[in-house]
DNA sequence: ATTTAGTTTAGAACGATTTTAAAATAAAAG
DNA sequence: CTTTTATTTTAAAATCGTTCTAAACTAAAT
């Protein structure tokens, strides 16, 4: 069992001290099977039930937007004032649930887009994005 | 010439009365050819511009919130703070070039997403929204 | 052990948006 | 018309998510 030194490999890779609050984070996102959506908030609430001593807020947003420029974290276009990030790295897509505010993972092999327009000149695709948003049936 | 008298309906149908700082709205949102995509500064800059006696944000937040609850504009999925409104409220796609903040509608018929997962049960689809994000080629 | 460089923190600051309550105006009633 | 009533506009305060700051703290190097 050596995710605790993956961990600090991750955080060093990103020129970071492995630090108790960084691990603490770390733990939280990247010690887990599933893809994780969050957002700051949510991850804050996550750690204060896992952990003994609290995170400032200020450790949350500086940790998370350091994996997100080093790529161990993705940020996700949604609108509103949320900012929703997910530990799913790969090129995918999403299900959103708005009624709920919830995120499920399309693979990227699970949908095709056939893309017609040609880009605007002078410019070339950066990525594409699909979103789909659901609601109750009924 | 019944610009006016067609953005005076438009408000009535929203529940508004046509007062001078709604009209002024309505005149930079919906009396133009071409789609327009904007933020609330940049309305508030464009009205600016146009009208002697200036119009509170308050008025601008407001009545771009009813016209949006009513359909007559759409609100654009994009990470990050600000809000982006559409006065193109057909189903239809965008080009993001994040570098200089712009949108560009792509038509819905020119793209088409050949959707694989099934939906979440207890769930139907609301909407699918492509984002294709463009940067300089090069 | 001491020094040094990086880190954490609470709180201030910030920008976008929403709310407030008082002054202004549109529409309805007389 | 003039008055009344309901809606609207406004500036300013409040709020929310996020970023910045500067002082206290801690990890790593010496």
């Amino acid at each position: 069992m050596q995710k605790t030194k993956l961990n600090m490999d991750k955080l060093r890779a990103s020129g970071l001290r492995p630090t108790r609050q960084r691990l603490a984070i770390c733990k939280v996102l990247f010690n887990r099977k599933e893809t994780f959506h969050f957002t700051i908030e949510q991850l804050k609430k996550i750690i204060e039930r896992n952990v003994k001593k609290k995170i400032s807020l200020a450790t949350l947003y500086n940790t998370v937007h350091v994996f997100k420029e080093k790529g161990y974290l993705k940020e996700i276009s949604l609108k509103g004032n949320k900012t929703f990030f997910d530990t799913n790295t790969k090129h995918h897509h999403h299900f959103y649930d708005e009624d709920i505010s919830q995120l499920i993972d399309i693979e990227d092999k699970n949908i095709s887009v056939n893309y017609l327009p040609k880009t605007p000149s002078g410019k070339k695709i950066k990525s594409i994005e699909v979103l789909v948003k659901i609601e109750d049936h009924q």
